[in-house]
DNA sequence: CAACTTATTGAGAATAATCAGCAATAGGTG
DNA sequence: CACCTATTGCTGATTATTCTCAATAAGTTG
């Protein structure tokens, strides 16, 4: 949950033995531009990458995705779609959380810096290294309440 | 975040133009008999009735997970392992929330009374039916820490 | 900067969880 | 009991994600 930077990745990567490659810092590079509130599944950031003229096949998205998650670089959120969508991993005033409506998945997302507190504490003790710290809300909106679709 | 039983149950679908069947009910009674901690996948599910004598096809038991999530009365777990996984969805004392090692996959589960607050009128705020709330704590656990293992 | 080691990439095949279609069955209501 | 239709259990799709492997290219060393 830091502000990464190209370099600050690669020192990271290679801390580790591994690479920094020009993939990664764009996959990066997309994340941190991103409009607020946005989330992209692997499918959507294989479109994006080739839109922008930068196509990166599926198979290091999901590499780099993974890895970048394990990193907390990236937020890997289940919002009730049936695949995983990401986000950039940012620390307290831009953290947050998401309210998701489970019948037509429109998320909502909200602010508490209690949880992230919590959150780090209850890590600390147990002696994990936090890496991310997200509260989901599955509730049925307002429209669906009201809508006579089944399930 | 309801106590059920078999006759509430019976109770809320019937209000939907739903039925109670002997799958169901035997479903919701596997969950509430289980011990605290466990959380059972669809396949997990399948075998457990099978060796008590009531088998019920996969396919039945992922409609049944799905609508049971969906009512609220069960908690629909993303625990890093690549599948779902469910657990029985109770009120304040029992509620709890899980800390999860994104290497091993090993979960704690601990309690907190403020977050529950924070779902509720989270949801209420918004005009959101609440059905589930819980904070998912990614982190790497101590022994994973000092591991060599990649990624 | 040239040689070297090995992490990483891209293409395609493989896997695994979950869903859909459909005929047969069985709850709920009167 | 008779009727309507929700539900079940097969089976056969989907679909997201991972695996395999040869080719490429970071990072390091002399
Ligand atoms: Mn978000
Ligand atoms: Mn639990
Ligand atoms: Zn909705
Ligand atoms: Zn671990």
């Amino acid at each position: 949950m830091t502000i990464y930077t190209a370099a600050s990745l690669k020192a990271e990567l290679n801390e580790k033995g591994w690479r920094l490659t020009p993939q990664r810092e764009i996959i990066l590079e997309i994340f941190q531009n991103l409009p607020k509130g946005t989330h992209l599944s692997a499918e959507d950031l294989y479109n994006t990458l080739e839109e922008d003229g930068h196509p990166i096949s599926l198979s290091t998205i999901y590499r780099t995705l993974k890895l970048m998650a394990r990193m907390g670089i990236l937020r890997e959120l289940e919002l009730a779609e049936g695949h995983k969508h990401y986000e950039i991993n940012q620390p307290a005033p831009y953290h947050h959380h998401h309210l998701i409506c489970v019948k037509c998945n429109k998320t909502i997302e909200f602010k508490n810096d209690g949880i992230l507190k919590t959150g780090t504490k209850t890590a600390q003790k147990e002696g994990y290294h936090l890496l991310d710290c997200q509260l989901i809300i599955h509730a049925v909106c307002p429209t669906c309440q009201r809508s006579l679709i089944p399930l």
